[in-house]
DNA sequence: GGTGCCATGTAACGCGTTACATGATTAT
DNA sequence: ATAATCATGTAACGCGTTACATGGCACC
């Protein structure tokens, strides 16, 4: 998941240089998060390489001059594939939690129950901390989709807490 | 989430060398998986640099020569460190399919809706094919553990679903 | 006089991917 | 013959992070 397309979704209604992009991108995109440049300028001179933005410099007179991006025409195509094209799957392997608990056993450096417990408590914590952000936030007005992004990351934490006790049942199965 | 703790945890048993450790990790730690030969090596590396592991060539007659790795005290350490803390929280924020939301409505390119309704295409596939993989998988004896990979993605997705419908309702009620 | 905003970047590192390169033995 | 397995790597690229570096203006 990169920021490239978001960079490009930003420019669709008109130009913008590095830093405008970068507000942008923290306040509508992803709120409460930092973009940092050393991501912005690279990733705006791949998408330059890539004929899919183009720059021209403005000279200022009272502040520093600056390159406004615009979209090409081949940027606003690609802009048009991506939001129509639903997100790539999320790898199934690669998840962490099993290999601790496999490891845990198979070392036995400690039995899998405490990596469920620490997972658990972690979890449970975070969950709680999302209510608690989601309520904030449920307070102030046009936070409807903020408020999404806190929904989404709390039900995928109650999914987790819900497979951890799936792991603990079939650990313990096979324990004998 | 690295494959270095993975490495370590399979060496806790004893020394294996590059190929090994990544036939372990696949048939182990993340089946149905494949892990290049561009990042074991790499990774090996710098856990040596970083004194987690440290090798011994062994010369053999009939066929190449290998490195053989072993933890070191301060790899036992970390590895033990590691199956101890509970993983690092996911990042809220950079969802992809939020910013396609926001976008697809700023832009007018299309209809939020359409968004939706793609994901939700995709997304419902993705639960069938797992669901179909996992009656496959439940069939074989001794596959309880790998089911379990295959039950954290199922129980993500349908999270994922619900939070689609949301979103919707969301998006819908300030269309106007 | 300091803080923060405007505006640009570079450098070093970690980690992941794909592809390239080499060469022996063993099983079909 | 040829395919698979054993065994080692390198190179190039993408993308993310943190930290470093520069400099003017506005406001308190």
């Amino acid at each position: 998941m990169s920021i490239k397309h978001a960079l490009l979704g930003l420019l669709a209604d008109g130009p913008l240089h590095g830093y405008e992009l970068k507000a942008a991108y923290e306040t509508e995109l992803a709120p409460r998060s930092a973009l940092n440049y050393g991501q912005v300028y690279p990733t705006l001179d791949r998408l330059e390489r890539d004929d899919l933005v183009a720059h021209q410099v403005v000279t200022q007179a009272d502040r520093p001059d600056k390159k406004v991006f615009a979209l090409t025409r081949k940027g606003r195509e690609e802009l048009r594939r991506w939001l129509t094209e639903p997100g790539p799957p999320e790898a199934a392997h690669r998840n962490e939690t099993y290999m601790k608990l496999v490891l845990a056993e198979r070392t036995r450096t400690l039995p899998p129950r405490a990596v469920v417990a620490a997972e658990r408590r972690a979890g449970l914590a975070r969950l709680h901390e999302l209510t608690r952000t989601r309520a904030r936030l449920a307070r102030e007005p046009g936070s409807r989709r903020a408020a999404l992004l806190l929904e989404l990351a709390a039900l995928r934490q109650e999914a987790f807490l819900k497979w951890l006790d799936r792991c603990e049942e079939t650990f313990a199965k096979e324990e004998t």
